[in-house]
DNA sequence: ATGTCGGCGCCCCGCCGACAA
DNA sequence: TTGTCGGCGGGGCGCCGACAT
């Protein structure tokens, strides 16, 4: 009988998947990861999915990827389906999710949508620790951080001598690994010993992984695994051609959007830094309440060592496509940005507007005046379909009748009663500052400059829940470059 | 440093990549699998593509995948490129080849295309062994078998006591791995001691995988695995979804079709039997020579436990597309085939033409009288596009002017001759029963029909490169129905 | 001819505190 | 507080022929 080298046998029924642990799952995957709620809406950017595949292929998209001009750079979908999943072989997470392309919306679908934003998923306890030499060579076992052994684990029984105990953890696929906890050395300190190797082998763990130990609320202990960053896996290359992934991504997506069917994608979240499944009150929230200048500061969260975040601020130093032939007018990574700290070379130079932060200053807390559009929303073209107007046109949702603007923190909910009651879009303004976020170039504005106040305003606006819509004839409205400084 | 579990540090340069040895390349594949010549032409078949991927995921595509309604069940292509890979992880044998569709036909190419049909690669001197438990076991070495120490590893010098020697032997990476060879034990027998064990879980090898023993040209050893059946690793799934990986591989297809653009395709010959890549003149020369009927007797080719070969007999018990939705009058695997022994529970029940071998009864062997077919050939169809004719209609290449027929055992460039020729094309005959492979049900014949005499025929008349062809006025001909016996 | 096992030697895995960073 | 190391004891890796098939 084969029995894998740990002498486990391996699981003789590969169709049944026992769910996976949420919390240990998120754990894994790092604490910036969030998945959108099922049944939400979301945006999904084929440019970022296929950037995704690009690295874990280590091989970019190339020019014999042929276009498809119908797909445009992001999709309004349902998400119907969210499943965790762990790599078998290397414990490595990622999430399948089925999409649906949309053009009608659900008012639940909308108002989850738009709480989904505000919940935030409770800190659980867990530590993580980056293995060292000693804990990964054969000549010894695991040396525990004080503070994580006494907030994780069990208590010791210190009349014992010397105090030890019997710890049992479940991995990602619910095995237990079990290892002898002790308290001992001079000075004393606390290590797992025996098991331990066996884990490390088992899992093939090198010095610079990272492992991790959560308690779950029924005090059970659960054990996961961060890779350091190694080279890709591009073990998949055997089956199909990286050409060939990128264009099944394209053609799945484009199919999809053309029929508006489900599709199915895989979120590989430590793969790389591709969140290409945004939630679409995430995306209305950032697009809205910032005012994108060049030469504008904000700040980003990143992952520190230890599983926690830190904030890193930077500058926004250019506006343009990432790859003006296939992906024009793309809101994916269209801000390339500076940072202040020297040693941000590993940080990415392009970013999407939906990950970075506004810097707020104290000095502007103060409600600023309403303001209104001065330029009017230029009348529709014939023949346009129904839209979200704040997704862009190429989104394909068009409204002859009810030439809508969505104005900053105008919600979801809000704008579907808005397309349900027309009579009340009347007589509001159009921010118009907002169509530039679509234009390649926006004009250079001092570090000073009024952008940033008009951001605030946004926010405040949303807030306040404020409504206000265009079109109608020509109204006296506050263009950003005119705003009076307070 | 991070350093693998066989203190083999992990190549440090992933872009080098040294080329694979194809003798045990080729070793490893077995030895069925044939690549075929780069510069030839050949035959892809998008539905054995998939069914490959599918095999791999395991899972099938399903109805979420759209159609291709411009993309053929096959594709002529030439062959630009093939290189051979070697999972840098499991060792599985893979070849990447770049294919472009054609529809015009380089003279050289199909010279190319003929002449590689003839070609055999010559037989090298390897062993196979199926590990067994104790070969597996850390409690012992590897038992040799007599006959292959005596003819794949250098002579031992008998006058030692005990005899034995190191043995260097290199992998498809070209990593070396050493192995003391030793003759003892009660009965005596020759032995892999030190080093083996090492080679065992550095491959992570288990009873019932394969590992074989190569002397190359040079009298140098290579060394090569083979592992069992087992769970094909759908890792790949947490790269992207089974049907985008489907939609993938039809849509780069039907992009390379319709723009003649180069497409790369991976070729795994061990995940499945999948061969859907099939020289244009190996295609040919089966469709041609042989009149497919129910009841019709055949032979085939398949692989024994230690590499060798050896045919097995069978039936055909129907003809039907695999899946008349998608792909109808597709020839992948459209012949249904039943087994004379009992025990061919393992093999497959659907055939493609060029997979089986006609039965050559001894009786038929003298040469039958030159035939003609009764029936005139049917008048072409206005508006049809030019074609060559026996690859179906589908295929996209008609010629309005000349109604050109094929006959069997045409050379691929005797054909192309007259299609530059015209007039050499008149006054020939139509053997108007090759029509009938196209058609989704042929006539039931007895078994001892005729038309197994007519694949003699044609067998006779490929080797004699007898040329007729239609059209023009009804001619007399011979109906193989009418064919007189014997 | 070769698969499996008992015997057993020795290597190295793995537990310990020392010591230093 | 915790990473690394020398010390060292014992489990199991791995080499041997016996024996069976």
């Amino acid at each position: 009988m084969r029995v894998q080298a740990n002498g486990v046998a391996p699981n003789p029924c590969e169709g049944v998947r026992k769910s996976i642990n949420p919390e240990l799952w998120h754990a894994c995957a790092g604490p910036l990861v969030t998945l959108p709620p099922v049944g939400t809406y979301v945006l999904y950017f084929p440019q970022g999915h296929s950037e995704q595949v690009a690295a874990s292929m280590q091989k970019d998209a190339d020019a014999h990827i042929p276009n498809y001009p119908n797909l445009p750079s992001k999709l309004i979908c349902l998400l119907h389906n969210v499943t965790l999943h762990a790599d078998a072989e290397t414990d490595e997470v990622y999430a399948q999710m089925t999409l649906q392309p949309v053009n009608t919306y659900d008012k639940d679908a909308l108002l989850a949508s738009d709480l989904a934003l505000k919940s935030n998923k409770p800190q659980m306890e867990f530590f993580c620790k980056t293995l060292t030499a000693s804990d990964t060579s054969t000549h010894g076992g695991f040396s525990v951080p004080r503070r994580a052994a006494e907030k994780i684990f069990p208590p010791l029984d210190f009349l014992l001598q010397p105090p030890a105990q019997e710890l049992v953890a479940r991995d990602l696929h619910d095995n237990a690994w079990t290892f002898r906890h002790i308290f001992r050395g001079q000075p004393k300190r606390h290590l797992l010993t025996t098991g331990w190797s066996l884990f490390v082998s088992g899992k093939r763990l090198f010095a610079g992984d990272s492992v991790l130990f959560i308690r779950d609320e029924k005090s059970q202990l659960l054990l996961g695994i961060r890779r350091a960053n190694r080279q890709p896996t591009n073990i998949s290359s055997s089956v199909l051609s990286s050409d060939s992934m990128h264009i099944g991504i394209l053609a799945a997506a484009a199919h999809a959007s053309a029929n508006h069917s489900p599709f199915t994608i895989f979120y590989n979240p430590r793969a790389s830094p591709s969140e290409f499944v945004i939630p679409l009150a995430k995306y209305n929230k950032a697009v809205y309440s910032q005012q994108i200048t060049l030469g504008m500061r904000f700040r980003m969260m990143f992952e520190t060592e230890e599983s926690g975040t830190r904030r890193y601020m930077g500058t926004i130093t250019g506006i343009s496509d990432i790859d003006p032939v296939r992906w024009k007018n793309s809101q994916w990574r269209n801000l390339q940005v500076g940072w202040d700290e020297s040693s941000a070379g590993e940080r990415r130079n392009r970013v999407s507007i939906w990950e970075i932060e506004p810097v707020v200053t104290p000095f502007f807390i103060c409600p600023p005046p309403f303001f209104r559009s001065t330029r009017p929303r230029q009348l529709g073209m014939p023949d346009e379909e129904r839209t979200i107007p704040w997704l862009g046109e190429e989104i394909g949702i068009n409204d002859p009748q009810s030439q809508n603007g969505v104005i900053p923190g105008l919600s979801l909910v809000q704008w579907m009663n808005m397309q349900q009651n027309p009579r009340l879009t009347n007589s509001t303004m159009q921010p118009d500052y907002m169509r530039s976020l679509t234009g390649p170039v926006l004009q250079n504005i001092p570090s000073t400059d009024l952008s940033r106040q008009l951001g605030l305003q946004a926010q405040i606006l949303q807030q306040n829940n404020l409504q206000f819509n265009a079109p109608g004839p020509p109204q006296q409205t506050q263009h950003p470059d005119q705003h009076p400084k307070l």
